[in-house]
DNA sequence: CGTGTCGTGGCAAGCGATTGCCAAAAGTTG
DNA sequence: CAACTTTTGGCAATCGCTTGCCACGACACG
């Protein structure tokens, strides 16, 4: 506990013979200060087991160290990847990293941002759920870096999926699909858009039907439904907003007798924990989701001191690609 | 960004034409305040759009509101429903969750902590991999939770897996089997030490024989020459350190084309993500992870003001449940 | 040798709250 | 109505660190 007081700065002065001014640059800016004293500084604080006290420079500087990152759904392992690579990042650059979910509420989300405002440096906002006005206006007040989400203005990191949707489209039709249907995730859902968009230009390409179904809950539970809106259509592949919902409609058709990919293809989005080892194993898109998380908090990095100039919308776009397992095959006859 | 100043307590204090002191016990302290005075107070707080600063608070008063999750291995599914738990309660207390992984190394949980030491209110440490005595000694500085382990005199939620494993022993005897085999897991881990005594005793009471193998890493990859070396003792049940290495060991015998469960019964622990959709679907141990973040939190909340007298070390055990599923059936003949 | 420059270190004013102590105002009591 | 207690609000110190500004000494230069 706190009970035997840290070692501060003073003590470190006091114990080295110098002011606390000369404590702090030793230690902050270090061409500030004779490189004697400077050495002799560091041996007292290192002596004295002195740690900085992060609360004490932040409310000094405005600097905290520190980054929030803000998660719609807790339990979607879609985002694990992002959060692993985030969390890296941030770890290697010795900044602390906050985790917070918003329950899939853009109130919410402006509430947790309001809340930290004053406590972190920057926020990285994965699949945020607010409207884009919302999101100028938050960046009007602070440090935004997006994820999974284009904003005209705002630096984002995406996962592209409208160049990967047409690599699906032309799998699909390669393996002599006529058409397909696309189940989509909630309508506000900026990756739902790219994707619907991005196959529905292969497909008009390529010759072939695209349709939308939806919006699906993107949980395996919304499966259900999904697999037997499909099977009303009669179509022979289906692509679903991502691997829950499309593991979902794998259980559904093999509840139901329907035989993948034999009478019909499927293919996700994220390729998940686990989308290899359902059965059969799922054709995906998978994306490099932890670069996602990584760049996005070098984002926020490049930006920590814009109160100045304001930097020109940075945007990563990291590229996707299909991984093809057993759940699509060739087009029944 | 932080260019226009955000509004301070001297702000409202002034505009509100009182002193400071009296804003800030007007928010923290309501009965120390005249209630009209106090009515005018947050008022005019309220129109300034007044948020105090968390940092300065904890600079002042030694409470941060924050709390520190430290984990070893963020790519680990099994600890998703801890974190999930962890978060949750942490943010319906208003407080703020800060996440952080170890690398499965006990020197960096050690810096970790000491590195944000003075930023959080406590810590949770996830199946930590320091030994007792590095826990007792950090637990002199620092107010611990721990989770998954149990150490003598410290605060720990831990889901059993003592009494669950012999349930595990009972389902495979009730299937005729005679012997069955443990996968350990990594040597300084607690629960595998739990998990072995708890099916040793177990066997041991049935009057069947229980070996342990290993240990292997508790990850998929783990799986395949921990699936080789179970072949090799002829064992008709195997049961794995995690949901993980169980998977692992499912792949490599589909692979060897050896049939689960009528070859071999497969056993894990966890519940984990895909446990269900894995095929044959997984028999495991199954707990509230999420509980035991849950717990965790609140040990640490219990514990905020230990500054003066210790309180007696508070142990949460909660109870798992066996999830009997595809992979155990009746002992070959 | 006088003066200008540069390198160093210290002083002290914040950063934005909390809180102990005090004094003025209000309320109580005989 | 005096004496005393209780409320209530303000002053100022404090938490631990950063940083602008100043001063002092060393050094270089004409």
């Amino acid at each position: 506990m706190n009970s035997p007081k840290r070692t501060t700065i003073y003590d470190v002065a006091e114990e080295a013979g110098v002011a606390a001014s000369t404590v702090s640059r030793a230690l902050r800016n270090p061409r500030r200060v004779n490189a004697a004293t400077r050495e002799h500084v560091l041996r007292v604080a290192e002596r004295l087991g002195y740690r900085p006290s992060p609360l004490a420079t932040a409310l000094q500087s405005g600097r905290t160290a520190t980054v929030a990152m803000l998660v719609p759904d807790i339990t979607n392992p879609h985002f694990f990847g992002t959060i692993r690579g985030a969390e890296r990042r941030a770890s290697a650059a010795g900044i602390t990293f906050i985790l917070s979910y918003t329950e899939e509420s853009a109130d919410n989300e402006r509430n947790q941002i309001e809340h930290l405002a004053r406590s972190v440096d920057g926020f990285i906002l994965a699949s945020s759920r607010m409207s884009d006005e919302g999101l100028w206006e938050m960046a009007e007040e602070h440090n935004l870096a997006l994820v999974n989400r284009e904003v005209r203005g705002l630096p984002s990191a995406v996962v592209d999926s409208r160049v990967g949707s047409r690599q699906i489209v032309e799998h699909l039709a390669s393996l002599g699909h006529r058409s397909l249907v696309y189940l989509s995730g909630p309508h506000q859902s900026w990756p739902a858009g790219e994707r619907w968009r991005g196959l529905r230009d292969g497909a008009r390409n390529l010759g072939i039907r695209a349709t939308r179904l939806g919006p699906f809950p993107p949980r395996v539970v919304g499966g259900g439904a999904a697999a037997d809106a499909v099977l009303v259509t009669g179509a022979t592949a289906v692509v679903a907003h991502n691997d829950l919902l499309a593991i979902g409609v794998l259980r559904r058709l093999a509840e139901r007798g329907v035989s993948v990919p034999e009478q019909i293809s499927v293919v996700g989005y994220d390729d998940i924990f686990g989308a290899d080892f359902c059965v059969p194993a799922l054709t995906t898109l998978a994306g490099p989701q932890d670069e996602a998380g990584r760049s996005a908090v070098e984002l926020l990095l490049e930006n920590r001191s814009r109160s100045t100039a304001r930097t020109p919308d940075r945007r990563v776009m990291l590229p996707s690609h299909l991984v093809i397992r057993d759940s699509t095959g060739p087009a029944p006859a």
